[in-house]
DNA sequence: TGCAAAATAGAACGAACGTTCGTTTTATTT
DNA sequence: AAATAAAACGAACGTTCGTTCTATTTTGCA
């Protein structure tokens, strides 16, 4: 049979966009009963428990992250290259969360201090990626594109900074102009730890820089591209 | 009569500690009134209203933030001493709330899309202290000791980021090292925005970083104690 | 078309939540 | 010591929560 998994997912899709906002821990049944038109038992029955319903919705973001920041970005060449796409989806994608909210980073905070299965997933799915963007400085490094010494560990967790000062400043702080900010420091971040032959010619995401302000008004409403300049 | 403030003082005390560990959110007048010994009608009384809870909590953090992050800083001359400073003291306070957590963080992630007088409170309470950090930027460009053309966004910015980064990954993902990444990450950083004669000095901020050298074993007692199971 | 299995509904549960209210205990003043 | 105001209590309220249980409907294959 077939129905079961089709609506499954459609709870799961509710739930996703429920737990952008309110967070994983602010999940309810009874408000996924109501979006979906169904009884509360009808949502429950589809996982078993509240917590398996949270790693649905953790894997499913999971997968949505792999489909738009990470796939996309493996077509550009190793390098610079690819690791500037990675950081641009990346933001791109946090951008967006500006009005949504993500749950790699408001789940972190639900759960910095639990343990358990959810908490599991949930670093286990950051760490995937983070692994990827390891991978992405080192065979900068083997390119010749980033200095040998560059101590790839250091460099995530700068890149990892911008990311969340980004979602921290836009959202709750609702400072306009982060999203230059966290463009223009990526390429800070490159020129440090760039090679010196390399310095000349930059990366796609280094067009981005100019819109220094951009009127308050226009901020909600985010179409933002690090890679074709706007022309608003 | 002076008995009620004394209670009172005793119980928001209670609910800071709670707060750190669970959240804003996750404070519950049932829980103050077990760990307080008193009764859930007696810890209400003093407050009237849960919000009202809350930002008792968020005053409170506001001023020990101050008595410990700001002032002790202001001590120190203008100008770079007094900037790295107030990161050093800002990275520190970071440090110890791997264990405990911090609100200013938490809080974020839980009042990010909601209006109201708890959201107000938060928000306002951290820009106080951004604004603080703004007004040391620009006094170092002022003593001529940064370039005359840094933003003090930008790099405001960039180390907000290495404060978030901080406590993500030291807390939720409980990667070691952080600290001194987060030490690193702020050299990096004053290195790109100092002029060029004050930069000749070989990191004058490492002084007021003891953390970066601190001996391990003392490192180890932060970094371990994150894998604390139970709390209570 | 019939029938078993799968899917959903509906009612009920125990616990926890913030809040209200009237009463009782405790502390301060007269 | 008596009077009075403050502080704390204890029970109850209406909700909401996740979960369990038993019916009932729907679905897909024989």
């Amino acid at each position: 049979m077939q129905k079961g998994p089709q609506t499954k997912a459609a709870i799961v899709e509710a739930a996703l966009g429920l737990a952008t906002h309110i967070g994983l821990e602010g999940l309810s049944i009874g408000a996924l009963a109501d979006i979906t038109g169904m009884s509360k038992s009808g949502v429950f029955a589809h996982f078993g428990s509240r917590e398996e319903l949270q790693i649905s919705v953790i894997r499913e973001y999971h997968t949505r992250f792999e489909q738009e920041v990470f796939y996309p970005a493996m077509s550009s060449p190793r390098g610079i290259a690819r690791l500037s796409a990675m950081f641009d989806n990346w933001m791109k994608r946090t951008s967006i969360e500006i009005d949504s909210g993500c749950i790699y980073i408001s789940g972190a905070v639900e759960f910095d201090d639990r343990t358990g299965p959810v908490r599991d997933a949930l670093a286990s799915s950051v760490m995937t990626w983070h692994a990827a963007m390891r991978r992405a400085i080192e065979q900068c490094k083997d390119c010749g594109e980033l200095r040998p010494d560059t101590n790839e560990e250091q460099m995530l967790f700068e890149i990892h900074g911008l990311i969340l000062a980004l979602h921290y400043e836009a959202r709750f702080l609702q400072n306009p102009g982060s999203i230059e900010r966290a463009v223009m420091g990526f390429q800070n971040i490159l020129a440090r730890y760039r090679t010196e032959g390399a310095a000349a010619r930059a990366a796609p995401s280094a067009k981005a820089a100019p819109a220094a302000h951009r009127p308050a008004a226009a901020r909600r409403k985010v179409s933002v591209s690090t890679t074709t300049p706007s022309k608003e």
